[in-house]
DNA sequence: TCATTTTATGATAGGGCTAACATAATGACG
DNA sequence: CGTCATTATGTTAGCCCTATCATAAAATGA
């Protein structure tokens, strides 16, 4: 039928007989419209099955609704969380997600590969998940090229960027605080790299939680790993072969979590009778192996349709200009098996 | 600097000396380019620093460099993987992907909100993931608006689009044929829904290899998940409260595989002495549990990569109007830790 | 009532690029 | 050295939409 030649804002205006421009109004929902004709113009848009180009409108206006996503090798259970609710979001605004692998970007980072890529696509707004949200340099260029940015998990003060970030220190702090208060005192902990400010933060909160607490930190209880299953297994096997073990782990992620369950089951020591597991995140894997894992909840879903938001509402012609820093503080541990009192 | 303002192919010609058209040329790598012409203009690119504009380019040509990979209610290590390897070869290619989750598209199929979607983004094409490639309902709708579609895990030869599919009988045919030489011979297999013909295929592969092996199938030690982590773990329950219980599981995937597994070891039954179980696809959580799983490996990544292949293919100007039709038959069992005679 | 503000609509001009055709330069060959 | 094919480049006209400014209509007020 009408498939090939697709229906242009000419065609509705000619059927609402008005001009293009007021078509054009009706679509950005400006104000200046008679209700009348904005009836008018929108049953033509219905009954001809109307459809903007989004390229035209991209070409002409300079938005052009696609929102970039920016990744670097990220875990599959944070990279589909955050996709998807970003996805969700975006359509119910009426954007388009890109997303974009900046995975072999090293840390040489190839400037103009990323520019590239990143400006001939005329991105409304980016938004950069960790680890690239720490990434000095990245958000340097981005400041340069001028696309409005939101970095997740992280905050720099040196540029105009907004954020949406995740209090990690008091998120750990609250776990561990929870496992001391089970009865817990000797408390091992997997850090994440030592590059990454979250695995700082999260290490801090853990460390402030043992002071506050009043028990001694003991350094050969804590380890660092990179945030993958099979480090987790591996400082999981170290912690359990110390001469006087610990009661706990707290793995700064879920990943690391199942890797320390793993290396504990190989020994057939009994979770959570004999060692308390818990994680951070709360991503998929945390409910997909037995026992689950007790972990802080982090709301990636929430943070990721935060950013969306921010980067819809910048592009507004409302905005102030100041970059807008959000804060989540919803902190939640969320119970499973992998976490009892002591023997 | 020049960041406010991007540079144009205007620009790039006058420098080069040449008419736009020819640094279009240059651009499209079409041949009629003279080789010293070329050099000239690609300097002149490289020095201004020029990046095309993709919106323009799209309204000016028809092609947007945009691929579109739908999804429905994806499990999490699926669509992450598929996103990854679809992204990189994208990247390669110069496209960009463009996720679009349908996954509040109701069986009543809201045509309308689908076409609004995917007709204004000016699509060069759409990969369709399962289960979404085997709705006979949107491959119509797909046909009809005239996007080329590259059904992943599916075909339907009623419809003139390309597949890529893998081949899931012989895949779990080859695991059931190895599971029956390790000397199984009570081998319980879990299924996924009903409905989708993957599930049927990994069915009909296992029946199959307990046929060609002279083993009677039995249908109790047959039941149906849905591909989740949970029913994984119900059926494995019910499985292994059967009075003459099976020394091996076959799951029709890794979640519910896992599934299993815990369902095992919450009965303290030893893994793999004491039963063996299998899963299906290879994703991250085959090796983030443990034991690790014995699984039979679908290419995910490659299945992705083949099909933004054929967009890019199907987009140049050579193609001949025959849809694609991929069938990878590269079938691997992943030996891990999950799989063993029987005690 | 007419001047003045406010609100609603229209006309025009591109935005950056490519398709399609037109032209110019080159080469082949009798 | 002219003819014709071939290859290389240029010109022009849009693609579909929105910004901008201009105009028209309605509302306000003295």
């Amino acid at each position: 039928m009408n498939k090939r030649q697709p229906i242009t804002i000419k065609e509705v205006a000619e059927k609402a007989g008005v001009s293009q421009m007021t078509v054009s109004r009706v679509l950005n929902k400006q104000k200046l419209v008679k209700a009348s004709t904005r009836e008018r113009v929108e049953a033509a848009i219905a009954a001809l099955n109307y459809k903007p180009n989004l390229m035209a409108r991209g070409l002409a206006g300079g938005r052009s609704k696609l929102i970039g996503l920016a990744y670097y090798n990220p875990s599959p259970s944070y990279l589909s969380a955050l996709v998807v609710s970003a996805l969700k979001h975006c359509r119910d605004l009426g954007h388009h997600l890109v997303i974009e692998d900046l995975s072999d970007i090293e840390d040489g980072l190839d400037t103009t590969m990323i520019l590239k890529r990143l400006s001939s696509i005329q991105l409304d707004g980016l938004i950069l998940a960790p680890p690239l949200s720490g990434n000095t340099k990245l958000l340097e260029l981005m400041q340069d090229i001028g696309i409005p940015t939101v970095l997740l998990g992280s905050t720099d003060d040196r540029f105009k960027q907004s954020s949406v970030v995740f209090d990690d220190r008091a998120a750990a702090y609250t776990m561990t605080c929870h496992l001391i208060d089970l009865g817990h005192k000797k408390i091992g902990f997997i850090r994440g790299p030592h590059e990454l400010p979250w695995s700082r933060k999260r290490q801090e909160g853990y460390e402030q939680a043992l002071i506050d607490k009043g028990i001694q930190i003991d350094k050969k209880l804590i380890l660092e790993g990179d945030f993958t299953f099979r480090t987790g297994m591996h400082r999981g096997d170290d912690l359990l072969e110390l001469p006087d073990r610990p009661t706990a782990i707290f793995a700064s992620n879920d990943d690391m979590a199942a890797g320390v369950i793993a290396a504990a089951q190989r020994r057939s020591i009994q979770i959570p009778k004999e060692l308390s597991v818990v994680g951070f995140d709360d991503t998929a894997i945390a409910a997909a192996i037995w026992p689950r894992l007790t972990t802080v909840r982090q709301p990636i879903a929430e943070m990721a349709q935060a950013s969306v938001d921010i980067i819809s509402d910048v592009t507004a012609e409302s905005w102030n200009g100041e970059p807008v820093r959000l804060v989540n503080d919803s902190i939640h541990i969320v119970e499973r098996e992998s976490l009892a009192p002591p023997a």
